[in-house]
RNA sequence: AGGCCCGUAGCUCAGUUGGUUAGAGCGCCUCCCUGACACGGAGGAGGUCGAUGGUUCGAGUCCAUUCGGGCCUACCA
């Protein structure tokens, strides 16, 4: 239900009615229905819907992917701020008159939605085996159904203006044609391979998992040295470990070739304790002659290092681990045991025989599974894997040659680092959930034949139905594809014509590599012929920049957001239980008051601490916009009834063809500054700045100063002008609006509502969203206006001060007696005489030829001295204590104002403005310093 | 082991290329329920910018060292 709160009467029933005011307002702010109700008009409206744009199209195009959440995932505020940041920029770009596109999706998160699902099976007493392959994925997609909308569901209230229609989730039947596809080009150009390598295993998920789920975490352990007979002498050789149960495994001794400790048992053998093997002691680099005793075991099939040593000397594999991490047959009397459990027995038992020489305290970095928290074992298995290098030579490139830009720029060297550093890439999981591996296996020659379609016989052999491989797909693996995938690829679409390369990605640096670099590996390797559409490439321009840009980049800027951590500035984690749930907030303070105190906190590169107490202050900056508006709706409605905005393009209309007050050139020179000043902040993505400026603008500017100056004009009954009182609403209109639509991208839930109110919901747009961003109009910028205001605010702030000093009761109003040298602005206060009257509660002013600074009580300022006229006793003591340390601060500026014009050096190498303004500075300052002195010997100041 | 970030008012944070008097919100103190708003208005107190040294006419801002806090990357047994 849309439509006024006063309900029922005619909008324009006259004026002479007062039962029934147009537009009839709650006293305060309540935010909850009013952006319930908007966020579905949104949705339900299609306005974010974008049409392919035909041929011919030259609007500049702006396309942003929406970091795909999982499914499984709940909206936390890390999400808040990334989709509150895309949001504003999105919305600023749309009412810029971009084609602006921004894509929604999920991510079907292998690891994470497989344990959803198991963990219901377990309840039911069942495991995923017992289910079969296709049952339980026909679960995991009932559970999909069921709970995968629901963060999709939170965005829509959080105001997110993107395209549901073009909603994605990466197991859509097109994209898993497309991860196919990928798959099988990548595999004919050589880059992905299969083989027995070692891999990080996690025995909890039971599936390889690749380094970057790999968390490392320091831990107090113990290091054994453990030491072997060498057969045919009396001696023994002395390795350490601390993993011994793996000892099992050894199939080798190394040490260093030129370490002459051991130069002597070159060719010798061991033999390994509790196995009962004779293992050859071999010369190789894996073993320092510096690392403790110089000596190292050898484990081919359970450590990397020991895997590449085994293939320089042809060892065998040993494997003593099934992939549950339990000691197989090959541990002979420890098979069956846990890994922890062999470790200690195994220990007791070196003990026992005279083998362990020495167990020492030890940090050491364990690695353990991202998801479940397993301490991961590293495994020898078959695997599939991408050559990295081809890509991220490409990937890097990109980002070298600026093709694409990173913001904040420190993540750039990241990024470079992490790409100069890189390894191959484990893409198979052993789960079910997932793009199936598009790869078959003959049953009868062994043949692999990775095909886009299930092949019906062996290519190689013949024989009928070769089976396929069960792993999935790493989850990376398909969403790493999105930029072009969600746009029609592998099909040549318009979509990507126009949409690729997207402008603009923002996410979090904790999938830096996970995503963000490998979708640049990606889009650089299979657009690398891609060109955008000519005349959108030349539209978007960024200053003509793009044009010699390469396209096949998968977004041309990317923002690092920063993380969001608890009042305290701790990390939120479940099991801290500091997490702070974004729509409880919301609940509380309303979306736009979170969307803005995410926004003024977001200075790049800095993490966010959440504090509720920013957000009620932002609550109540809602509220003030809403009073705001309710003091221009009695006021419309009064003066006016019927009044609209004229919403002219981006620029603000100033009626300057009959009253020009001091207080419109003001406001609106400040507005257009304001919008130059915001502007400015977006596109350097300091969103902070930008919410910044809006506030103190809107209330330190427009509520404080602006509205208390307008009064009296529009209040055109009391004597007033009824036609001045037209001008001042007019005025007062446009310039809201069009504050409205500066603070829409932060806040697009309150701006909506007025705006709709202000057109009596009879608006030009369907949505303020569509309508134009303000832009500054050099001419409306005023410059005296600005110089005149200030005098004026500062004379009012003046006699303010006097007042709470002298504790003038706050009804009463005083004389004041003024003096300046200056006849501008003695004219300047003649002329809002009675706004100064009004805001400073002074009864007259009195126009005096000589200065009563000295007077007290009295203020002085460069331009003016202002003498109260109010009988009470002074306070000589306080008074000569204030301007004593007035005077303080005036000496100590002056004498190193003095110090920097007196020295040449400054005068000959600071630039002139610089001096300029410390010699006008220093003017004033002799004049008040001449002020203060005077002041101080008439009151008999010591 | 390598790299990165932070340390500014009681609290949470701004302070873009070094340039005149270091800002905001919240909190605190005093006064005011004035017809947009007490989620408000007016006024006020509060900082040797972690420490030391250096570059410079000039440093919160640049450099070095140091202390404290955080993060990322890394196959050293």
């Amino acid at each position: 239900m849309r439509g006024r709160t006063a309900g029922g009467g005619c909008p324009h029933t006259s004026f002479h009615s007062h039962t029934q005011m147009p537009h009839e307002l709650p006293k305060s702010y309540e935010p909850g229905a009013i952006e319930t109700r908007w966020a579905d008009y949104w949705v339900q409206e299609k306005l974010f819907s974008v049409a392919t744009p035909p041929e011919g199209e030259t609007r500049p195009v702006f396309t942003l992917l929406l970091p795909p959440p999982n499914v499984t995932g709940r909206l936390h505020m890390g999400h808040m701020l990334n989709q509150t940041q895309m949001d504003i920029v999105v919305r600023w770009h749309r009412m810029r008159g971009f084609i602006t596109l921004w894509l929604p999706g999920t991510d079907h998160a292998g690891i994470a939605t497989q344990m959803m699902v198991e963990r219901d099976l377990a309840k039911e007493g069942k495991k995923r085996r017992d289910l079969g392959r296709e049952k339980f994925i026909e679960r995991v997609w009932e559970w999909k159904k069921l709970y995968g909308g629901a963060i999709l569901d939170q965005m829509k209230r959080l105001g997110a203006s993107v395209d549901w229609d073009r909603e994605y989730f990466t197991m859509d039947e097109n994209l898993s044609r497309a991860v196919r596809e990928v798959f099988v080009r990548l595999y004919e150009e050589g880059l992905i391979y299969r083989g027995k390598y070692i891999v990080n295993w996690c025995p909890r998920c039971e599936t390889a998992i690749s380094d970057l789920e790999v968390k490392h975490e320091e831990v107090a352990g113990k290091l054994w040295e453990i030491r072997y007979p060498v057969i045919g002498m009396d001696e023994f050789i002395t390795v350490a470990t601390t993993r011994p149960e793996t000892m099992l495994g050894d199939t080798a001794i190394a040490v260093n070739a030129k370490d002459e400790r051991y130069t002597h048992l070159h060719g010798k053998t061991v033999r390994l304790p509790l196995m009962n093997r004779e293992i050859p002691i071999i010369p190789d680099e894996l073993a320092q002659p510096e690392f403790g005793t110089g000596a190292v075991k050898v484990t081919p099939a359970h450590d990397p290092n020991d895997f590449a040593a085994g293939k320089r000397h042809n060892l065998p594999q040993i494997d003593v681990m099934d992939e549950h991490a339990h000691m197989n047959e090959n541990a002979g009397a420890y098979a069956g045991l846990d890994r922890y459990e062999a470790r200690k027995r195994v220990l007791a038992d070196l003990q026992e025989q005279g083998f362990l020489v020495a167990e020492k305290d030890y940090s050491l970095a364990l690695g353990k599974c991202d998801r479940c928290g397993t301490v991961v074992e590293p495994r020898l298995s078959e695997q599939w894997f991408l050559k990295i290098q081809p890509l991220a030579d490409r990937a890097k490139e990109a980002v070298e040659r600026g093709e694409i830009t990173i913001v904040p720029e420190n993540f750039r060297q990241v990024y470079l680092n992490w790409m100069n550093n890189i390894y191959d890439w484990c893409i198979s999981r052993q789960l079910w959930w997932g793009h199936r591996i598009p790869a078959w296996t003959c049953g009868q020659c062994g043949e692999i034949i990775v095909a886009r379609e299930a092949p019906a016989k062996c290519t190689k052999c013949g024989s009928g139905k070769p089976e396929q491989v069960s792993d999935v797909l790493d989850t990376w693996f398909s969403s790493g594809l999105l930029p072009f995938t969600t746009l029609g690829w592998p099909e040549k679409t318009r979509d990507l014509e126009v949409f690729y390369p997207n402008t603009l990605l923002i996410t979090g640096f904790d999938i830096l590599f996970f995503w963000l670099a490998r979708m640049i590996m990606f889009g650089c390797h299979f657009m690398r012929d891609h060109e955008q559409d000519a005349a959108i490439k030349k539209a978007n321009g960024d200053e003509g920049k793009n044009e010699s840009k390469n396209d096949s980049v998968p977004f041309r800027h990317v923002y690092i957001h920063a993380l969001v951590r608890d009042a305290d500035r701790q990390k939120m984690s479940k099991t801290k239980g500091n997490v702070i749930d974004p729509l409880e907030i919301i609940e509380r303070f309303g979306t736009d008051a979170t969307r803005f105190t995410l926004a003024a906190m977001a200075a790049p590169g800095t993490d966010i601490a959440f504090s509720e107490s920013r957000t009620d202050g932002y609550r109540a900056f809602a509220n003030k916009i809403w009073n705001a508006a309710r003091f221009m709706f009695m006021n419309v409605d009064r003066v006016e009834p019927g009044l609209r905005p004229t919403l002219s393009g981006t620029s603000v209309v100033l009626d300057r063809s009959r009253s020009q007050t001091l207080e419109d050139r003001w406001i609106f020179s400040l507005f257009n500054r304001v919008a130059k000043d915001v502007n400015e902040a977006l596109a350097a993505y300091r969103f902070h700045e930008a919410a910044n400026r809006i506030y103190d603008f809107f209330w330190g500017a427009l509520c404080d100063w602006y509205l208390e100056f307008c009064k009296p004009r529009l209040n055109f009954e009391e004597g007033g002008d009824r036609e001045n009182a037209r001008i001042a609403c007019a005025n007062l209109v446009n310039l809201f609006e069009a504050s409205l639509r500066l603070l829409h991208p932060i806040m697009p839930f309150i701006t909506e509502e007025i705006w709709h109110k202000m057109y009596d919901e009879d608006p030009p747009n369907k949505s303020i969203a569509l309508a134009p961003y303000p832009e500054m109009t050099e001419s409306q910028v005023d410059l005296d206006a600005e110089v005149e205001m200030a005098i004026l605010q500062d004379l009012i702030v003046s006699v303010r001060n006097l007042r709470a000093e002298l504790k003038v009761e706050q009804k009463a109003k005083v004389p004041i007696e003024l003096f300046s040298q200056e006849p501008a602005v003695w004219s300047l206060i003649r002329q809002n005489d009675d706004a100064i009257k009004r805001l400073a509660n002074v009864e007259s002013i009195v126009e005096v030829a000589q200065s009563k600074a000295t007077q007290y009580p009295a203020r002085s300022s460069a331009r003016f001295d202002v003498h109260m006229i109010y009988e009470k006793k002074i306070d000589v003591a306080a008074e000569c204590e204030r301007i004593k340390k007035e005077r303080e601060r005036i000496d100590k500026e002056f004498a190193n104002n003095q110090r920097q014009l007196g020295n040449e050096q400054f005068l000959a190498k600071a630039p002139a403005p610089v001096v300029e303004g410390l010699r006008r500075r220093s003017q004033e300052l002799v004049v008040l310093i001449e002020k203060a002195k005077n002041k101080m010997e008439e009151l008999g100041c010591s």
